[in-house]
DNA sequence: CGGCGGATTGAGTGCTCTCAACAGGAGTGG
DNA sequence: CCACTCCTGTTGAGAGCACTCAATCCGCCG
């Protein structure tokens, strides 16, 4: 971690992640305060920062509390893929529990608060806590099964129908957060992020992104996005 | 598992996966003989079957003793997506150890022998033994950074990029596992399972290919490969 | 010999990219 | 308050990489 970037705030003891905006399904939660002795720490970060540089080593795990990031690896020509995005409530990585260096950069989208645990501690806790244990194993699934996902959607399916992928995909995870009202939820996005998270140019996303305003799917404005026809974005994210 | 694909062999205890090609760097090393009471059954399956469909229910967990698989995905349209080649020695997915219905299917390029495990007396060996729980979460995180630098493949590389990328990874990991003699090894991949590994289309990896052969980077013939340059090669899987 | 799976090749198409110009909003400094 | 810059998004024109369609070929096998 940059401690340029970083903002230290307090220390706690014995209640975790008190901070986050998001208490349910999430690994934070499973760490409930009555069997908990974890050391940790809040902080947080400023929006368009690199907290996490690959490759570089930590001794910590990291859950966002709020704001959202993203996993990106940057090619030696410039280009950029984003792995996934993370959002409030999420592990950073399952994978920064068992190794202390990662292949991707976390970059921060919004503003973030994160909270910081120590991965041996946290590793002994898991064999400790079955329940700990059984939270993080359906973490790595699913975070597997996005990635196989996010495989097909580039592997195998149309512009409009990767981006359109995206966007629900966004809103069920948020919408499990209690983040989504009614069909309208906070889309920091850049159409640069959404470029390099389904593998196109902004050129085109910006394309898109006004084919389905045109064809009312969706109103993206002031950082915001409306679902005006789930059912026809399904259907675009479906189609060929 | 179809029955009818399914050839069962013997019934072993206390000798895991006595039968596979491949003995080291794998998880059903990991299992070893003196402290291992698994039940666990060989069986064998024809090439080109789908001995797993997506979305079915197993008790099973499985590891490939010998021969070629791939974890497919099948869209609506037909077009199939192969988000990893199982090689000998893999276990056919850390997922499969803590949910009983995958996303994937599974399908066999080539005959295979493979070693079954009990889910439940598995899981319970896992947190009993850290030595399995260990060498399980190496596979976990193996998995996903294979994954993830598919991702970045299929998003920003190029046609050829994608594909000496595959090529230089399936021999590196056939490598780890002494299945490489010289440059040379077994490459029973048809052009079509190339195509849906890396997202393109058979007819554009047939051009693809015979420029390698002609720029003479490989040569492919008799279901073998032999690399002539991997400094090449490498180039072409880094260039844009 | 015919059939099948797989690979090759050509011609034409089209989805997405590149390049480039421009517009609007937010922030900054004079 | 205005000029300026930076960031972001929009739009047009043209190009190119990969796709589609289709024909052909080859090796293998019953």
């Amino acid at each position: 971690m940059n401690a340029l970037t970083v903002k230290p705030t307090e220390r706690t003891n014995g209640s975790p992640c008190d901070k986050c905006r998001v208490r349910a399904s999430n690994f934070c939660g499973a760490l409930k305060p009555e069997r908990t002795s974890l050391t940790q720490v809040h902080q947080s970060i400023l929006a368009r920062r690199t907290p996490y540089q690959a490759g570089e080593e930590t001794e910590d795990v990291h859950v966002i509390c709020d704001g959202w990031a993203a996993c990106t690896v940057r090619l030696s020509d410039g280009r950029r893929q984003i792995l996934s995005f993370l959002l409030p409530g999420d592990l950073v990585s399952a994978s920064a529990l068992f190794k202390t260096r990662q292949l991707f950069s976390v970059q921060t989208l919004t503003d973030i608060r994160y909270c910081k645990f120590s991965r041996s501690e946290l590793q002994k806790k898991l064999m400790e806590e079955p329940q700990v244990f059984e939270e993080l194993m359906k973490i790595c699934v699913a975070e597997k099964d996005q990635a196989d996902q996010l495989i097909v959607s580039l592997g195998r399916r149309s512009a409009a129908a990767r981006i359109a992928r995206l966007i629900i995909l966004l809103m069920e995870r948020l919408s499990a957060r209690g983040l989504v009202r009614g069909q309208a939820f906070d889309f920091p996005l850049r159409q640069q992020h959404i470029a390099d998270a389904v593998g196109l140019t902004t050129v085109h996303v910006s394309r898109v992104i006004n084919m389905f305003r045109k064809a009312e799917l969706i109103d993206i404005a002031q950082r915001q996005i409306k679902i005006i026809s789930l059912r026809e974005l399904q259907r675009v994210a479906d189609a060929r």
